[in-house]
DNA sequence: TGAATTTAATTTGCCTGGCGTAAAAAATCC
DNA sequence: GGATTTTTTACGCCAGGCAAATTAAATTCA
């Protein structure tokens, strides 16, 4: 049971402030003490803090009502892009995305490394995100000093709380503290995150989920990852646990166990393919869908095959997670959408036929293909909510 | 995001004092600011309030401390077991168990009324729940004038928020305001809470995790219920919705979806056994494992087979939450449980092949098989909790 | 143009309700 | 009575809330 004192409940009203700020555009005092349900009183007070500190600014114009409006104009607030940078990234087994964010998460520079890390050892991966983290850094014109944190978005088990990967497709070893690492080799405080969890709060900020406070988000790439919005927070398993969905069990068959991961992961759809790698590659790029999906038509049946039965595994799985957590929305999203209509049909059927009646209608099911970028924006999110949450500005506005 | 102010304040950290005497039976001051983490001072008002307004009572005894201590004495505060009674029961298809509970959860009377109530009209099974809930009352001496609140924990699926049984299998009916229903009749607050999550808050309250903040429980019934335990609190879905687990699938067979309550709910373990319903009956009472033990070995192989199937199917659906919800321990429930050893084992086979290796040990099964009493009691604790947290005196000692 | 009107934002008291420290009061043992 | 420990009281500080007055920046109207 949490104790709560004046410091608790300044930095609740503090974050629940900037947050609305952050959401609502130019928004007035007013309009914020609407939301909030915050006194005028105290929202004064807190904006003055907030501007202060240099974490927003005043804007005499854009002031959305009617035009002829009487009376003294709204000063419009609004998040100082320049209050802090950060950067995201999307580690994955074939490429690493790098993207630096100033405080409101608009995109500063990007930087795609198409390297296949895969199994690397450990100091191999972490020089090569070195490298791109400072990359990326000098292309949007700026030094690592004037970066604040760091996430890493990563597939697998991962510990956020602890900074601990417990079991990654990408390493080779297990239970490495790599948060640690990197802080070190960057001296920049440095987040680890499953990238799922990542692009679930992505999708919270700036993608199709802004409007929601509870939503999960299933994640189709090498791994398939879960991550659950509850009341507007990511919900992390007992242990600050990302969820691997890919050691879910579909049931018991003649050779042991079968996981959804060979029914559904990536290498399982591909895998069979003896070919030279392209669809593997188009796929992965995420990209034209359109492309893949000629490639898939002209080829014979056998990817087709396997695409179907991934989606109904996909479709069943969604099913269940729905029954569990009764989400008004399920977003997907990875690679393996550019399967196309093949798997996406299967998955729509296979999710209708597994929904329980009761439920029926409570979940719409939303495909997104974003690109790279938007995982590592997420992973940039998650870093500027920890710093949203911070206190900042000592205690109280003294002087 | 919600708002923090003052009020907010003082009724968490009444509640965590409360709860920690509640918890830590008779406590003194000086270890409930420990326990907390309040200060003695904020220790001493909020417990002067509580006195004030009889929820709790000083006892001048008992203070476990070295017997030669100096000094003045602690004074032992504890919970007062008559500053409220509720009613909690639970409602199944076959019977009715009620249970009139003291602040403390102590039980004062208890009353089954072995009715089956299956499918009946709502009006009906409202009569039969009326009648026992008086009933239950006037054999504790009481009247039901003074009952503050009661809890019904049903099977199902049911909207605590609303007070809405979305579906259960002992309603015809679906989306009724079974709450309101109740409250009218009974002219006291009632509140709706799925079975399963009754009992949830009976094993943190009084069962086995009473020690733990995260916990996640499976009941295992005519009905495949869930409840999770998270940071103290029962995990609701989305929409305040209890799980329902049956509701799951394993796979599309032949036959179309294959739902985890065709392999292992209770109809579906005994429904093929053509007998006179002794071993229905020997199940549901819940006791004496060896009588249905020695049933079962004394049948043909039918309903071990069945046993068999249905543990295999549950132990890959546990398997599955805790990839999920990775908490420190499962706790098991329910008549099915009676089914004995060759349904526990399979469970306990099938759960160790399919959890994940990386999540080997995060979490112990327990398996308890308690009496409908304390799935009774646990809807008490239920509406107990509500009080708990309600605010009672209207804003400060006053006067 | 200038005064009245209107709405926004801030400021000023005065309330509650936390916190902490320090000191006083209480209750027991020696 | 002195020593010791618990509990309460007193005081000042920092949260937030309300209400009312004040200041600010427009628009409207005479």
């Amino acid at each position: 049971m949490k104790t709560a004192d004046p410091e608790l409940m300044r930095a609740i009203n503090r974050l629940s402030v900037l947050d609305t700020i952050r959401r609502h555009g130019p928004i007035s005092r007013v309009e914020i003490s609407e939301r909030t349900e915050l006194s005028t009183t105290t929202v004064s007070a807190i904006t003055a803090s907030l501007l202060d500190d240099g974490l927003i600014l005043t804007r005499h114009e854009g002031d959305i009502r009617n035009a002829a409006a009487r009376g003294r104009p709204r000063v419009m607030l609004e998040v100082n892009p320049d209050a802090a940078r950060v950067v995201g990234a999307k580690i994955a087994a074939s490429r690493m995305v790098f993207v630096v964010a100033n405080f409101r998460g608009d995109v500063l520079s990007t930087l795609t490394l198409p390297i296949r890390i895969d199994r690397q050892p450990i100091a191999v991966i972490a020089d090569l995100v070195e490298d791109g983290v400072r990359r990326c850094v000098v292309d949007a014109g700026l030094s690592l000093e004037d970066v604040d944190s760091v996430c890493l978005g990563i597939p697998g088990v991962i510990e956020h709380r602890t900074g601990h990967i417990r079991s990654s497709p990408i390493f080779r070893e297990v239970n490495i503290d790599f948060a640690a690492e990197m802080s070190a080799r960057l001296s920049t405080p440095t987040i680890i995150e499953s990238d799922a969890h990542a692009i679930t709060l992505g999708h919270h900020w700036f993608g199709k989920a802004r409007e929601l406070e509870d939503m999960v988000l299933v994640s189709l790439e090498q791994t398939l990852g879960l991550g659950v919005l509850h009341r507007n927070r990511l919900f992390r398993g007992a242990g600050g646990l990302s969820h691997n969905l890919g050691d879910l069990v579909l049931g018991i068959g003649p050779q042991g166990v079968m996981r959804l991961s060979s029914q559904a992961g990536e290498s399982a759809i591909l895998g069979e393919q003896q070919t030279d790698g392209r669809f593997a590659e188009a796929i992965r790029l995420g990209r034209g869908m359109t492309h893949v999906q000629a490639l898939i038509q002209a080829d014979d049946d056998r990817l087709i095959t396997a695409a179907v039965r991934a989606g109904e595994a996909i479709g069943l799985t969604i099913a269940n997670i729905v029954t569990l957590f009764a989400p008004p929305r399920v977003i997907l999203v990875g690679s393996s959408l550019a399967l196309g209509e093949p798997f996406l049909n299967s998955l729509r059927d296979a999710y209708a036929l597994a929904i329980p009646p009761s439920l029926k209608g409570v979940s719409e099911l939303v495909f997104d293909d974003s690109t790279d970028d938007f995982w590592a924006q997420g992973a940039a999110a998650v870093a500027l909510y920890e710093l949203y949450e911070s206190p900042w500005s000592t205690t109280g506005p003294a002087l």
